[in-house]
RNA sequence: GGGUCGGUACCAAAGUGGUCAAAUGGAUCUGGCUGUAGACCAGAUGGACUUGCGCCUUCGGGGGUUCAAAUCCCUCCCGGCCCA
């Protein structure tokens, strides 16, 4: 029977090789980092958290390097929680914005939670039945307790040239952009969280280093114990600039096996090393060998397709990482047609190809479906449609393209 | 509270009475090419249709002036900066 009582001990990383690893893939920093190795190394039990804003629904590869880092923790001994921020998303955080975020309603922020959960349980393990589950807080159920004399005693800790330090408040201060008041209250906010889990390490994102940073203070002042803070570096989005939806950059750990390969491919070339070291279980060596090989002159596209592989095999299975990597040659590289294609019942207001296309939902309006057609970008059966206004006697069967992702089958 | 500047399309930002569905950049889309949904090159990007140098909707909200308004006036809402 697996213990699943309270154990104090987590289990003692005595490999160099794991300890490293643990210590380096995809961190940023760690503070203080002597204290945390020495956990580590004698198997102190830690309770750590990673705390996410349910602002949008997806949770991209990128959140999944610090995800999998508590995976490994958790799976050593370690009590891992993951930390919903119902509370602070109807704040906004401040971090890397120009102006502040709109906020949720509450409603929103509990939908966007739940699917959260189900995401990171791709990677972290909550089930009742694992000896060391993970747990999924909510900071509302002490955020909304505090009365506002609680609030000033809190901010009455910190000075506001302390909060001006970040940098994206100095910028802000220097474009005339607009900052709020309730702006400065969100990392002390997000500190109380450390304080009222009373936790032995947080881990976040680079972008986060200051309001986490203002939680190990708060622990210091409030319960006297030195939270370790880890940082880890923003996996960067498929074209290089910062992963965010905004972009569509990003790979979501949900997505399909199809998007992730055709995602994966789509990858800046310079990226592929960097990808395989935070977004895989490759080694160093690995990825030493993936370098190497990139620079003897092998295409870069080969190494993307083995690197989809890897990560699907990580989010689904290796069977649909195959399946994928088939579909992605046939109506990719052999322009072919995918295999699944969606059906499309006519009705019988579709008299010409344009009605086709947006009643079935591949164009948005009939100006945009006349464009596509003079771009030459719609097909029937493999042929370029060149007149919108002939009227086209569909059959069933006929296949209808647009672009070179967007399918649909006819059936009558 | 006073002064002043500003609010434009998905985002940023020009335009300051007709030549404005509105420059430019980003984003997105299409085509070409290819190593691929990458890179590069070209084009497109409010909507309906009877495809018109025509119509409808759109330059913070409302109202007005004018043959004509994103542009002028009034008023309201929101923000920056300076002063108090």
């Amino acid at each position: 029977m697996p213990e699943k009582q309270v154990k104090n001990q987590a289990q003692k990383v005595d490999d160099p090789m794991m300890l490293e690893d643990l210590l380096t893939r995809g961190v940023a920093g760690i503070i203080p980092k002597d204290i945390f190795t020495k956990k580590l190394q004698t198997g102190e039990r830690m309770r750590l958290y990673l705390g996410v804003d349910p602002t949008g629904p997806v949770i991209h590869i990128g959140h999944a390097v610090i995800l999998r880092k508590m995976r490994q923790l958790q799976d050593l001994g370690h009590e891992i929680i993951l930390l919903i921020g119902d509370f602070t998303a109807r704040i906004g955080d401040p971090t890397d914005r120009s102006a502040a975020r709109t906020t949720l309603t509450h409603e929103e922020v509990l939908a966007n939670a739940a699917t959260y959960k189900e995401q990171a349980a791709k990677i972290l393990d909550f089930s009742d039945s694992a000896s060391n589950p993970a747990r999924l807080e909510f900071n509302a159920k002490w955020l909304d307790k505090l009365r506002f004399s609680d609030v000033i005693e809190l901010s009455a800790r910190f000075t506001v040239q302390q909060m001006l330090e970040r940098d994206m408040f100095e910028k802000r201060m220097q474009e005339g952009k607009p900052i709020h008041v309730h702006e400065f209250l969100y990392p002390i906010m997000q500190g109380y969280d450390s304080v009222a889990m009373d936790v032995d390490a947080e881990f976040g994102g680079n972008d986060q280093l200051f309001n986490m940073l203002t939680g190990r203070s708060l622990q210091q002042m409030m319960n006297k114990k030195e939270k370790v803070v880890v940082t880890f570096e923003l996996l960067p989005g498929l074209d290089g600039r910062k992963m965010s939806k905004s972009f569509g950059n990003v790979i979501g750990v949900d997505d399909s096996p199809n998007d992730m390969f055709g995602k994966v491919m789509s990858l800046k070339d310079e990226l592929i090393p960097e990808y395989f070291w935070l977004c895989t279980n490759s080694s160093v060596q690995d990825v030493q060998g993936v370098k190497h090989a990139l620079s003897k002159g092998e295409n870069p596209r080969d190494l993307k397709m083995c690197l989809a592989r890897k990560i699907i095999a990580l989010y689904h299975s290796v069977e649909a990482a195959n399946a994928a990597e088939k579909e992605f040659i046939q109506v990719f590289q052999q322009k072919g047609a995918p295999t699944d294609i969606p059906v499309y019942h006519l009705a019988v207001e579709d008299v010409s190809i344009v009605d086709v296309i947006v009643r079935a939902g591949l164009a948005v309006s009939k100006a945009e479906t006349r464009r596509l057609i003079e771009q030459g970008g719609v097909k029937l059966n493999g042929k370029k449609v060149n007149d919108a206004h002939t009227a086209l006697a569909f059959a069933d069967g006929d296949t209808v393209q647009v672009g070179k992702r967007k399918f649909i089958t006819l059936r009558k």
